[in-house]
DNA sequence: GTATAATAAAAGTCAAGGAAAGTCAAAAAA
DNA sequence: TTTTTTGACTTTCCTTGACTTTTATTATAC
């Protein structure tokens, strides 16, 4: 069996065991327990792990450097609405929290429009809205500020 | 982890909890507090709190001296922080379009970001309020986003 | 007592070296 | 021919230490 193909076969793995479809590998620590060549790996991102085949690379040189790859989520706009429909009529705090991380780690929002939809239902917010319709409020809210990102 | 990190974290830490926005360190007790040669802080304020990254570093030598690093507040701040309080505890539909449409003008968020704010306080989430409400949880809504704003 | 000189206590500069990742072309394999 | 593998070389970033400059304090001269 090909090494590029081993190199292929552990990352797809990490991606699969991260929560946050991310796998960071130091390079030469990655190499050496491949029994490859450094630059193989390079190879291998390159030629396998492209935004065309729906990956990110972030790296960074020097001590303590890293090599990041990024499975992007295709089909957006379905896995938003995916989202959207799960979230029903109403939503406690939590859940809407887990909601926008996964947004955040899914790349559908950066971190500051994350920040904004977790402005928009803060407590803060809430504490304006009697309790027994919050949980409807901040469902409301969530929908409709996730729904702007299906046209993105 | 990398030193530069810490100290990078700590600075930034410390300038978190300052109300000025301002941390003052002496670089000597500060290197030997995270075990780090003297220069790396020079290095670390030189690679990471230069003036394109929003920081103005002062400093003196001799005895008594020190190293002062200053977040700079942009005018965007203040501007936004006018806008939140112009708001006041309530506000109208159209009023709170035009401040939104205003951040868009001056730049302060994108068209995404405003289409987010505008979905957060539309009329499909309104609904769900008591009409003699409404305008104070607009208010809330609209305060919390833009808070968001001032830490960008 | 004041002015000057010596000393000490800081911070600044810079270059060398090390620790990573990136590039590219040639050789090997499929 | 195309894909894979390797290694030599490059670039970027981090760390350290030797040396310089500035400022404050203390000692000395008058």
């Amino acid at each position: 069996m090909r090494i590029s193909d081993l190199i292929t076969e552990e990352i797809i793995r990490m991606l699969n065991e991260s929560e946050a479809n991310t796998a960071e590998i130091q390079r030469n620590e990655f190499a050496g327990l491949l029994g490859c060549a450094p630059s193989q790996i390079n190879y291998v991102l390159a030629s396998r792990f492209t935004p065309e085949h729906g990956y990110i690379i972030e790296s960074r040189r020097g001590g303590g450097g890293y090599i990041r790859i990024k499975r992007v989520v295709m089909r957006k706009s379905s896995a938003i609405m995916h989202l959207i429909n799960s979230i029903g009529e109403k939503i406690d705090p939590l859940s809407a929290r887990v909601v926008i991380e996964n947004c955040l780690q899914s790349g559908f929002v950066d971190e500051v429009k994350a920040k904004i939809m977790c402005a928009a239902i803060s407590n803060n917010v809430m504490r304006y809205i009697e309790v027994e319709r919050k949980d409807y409020v901040r469902a409301a809210i969530l929908k409709e500020m996730l729904l702007v990102l299906i046209g993105q």
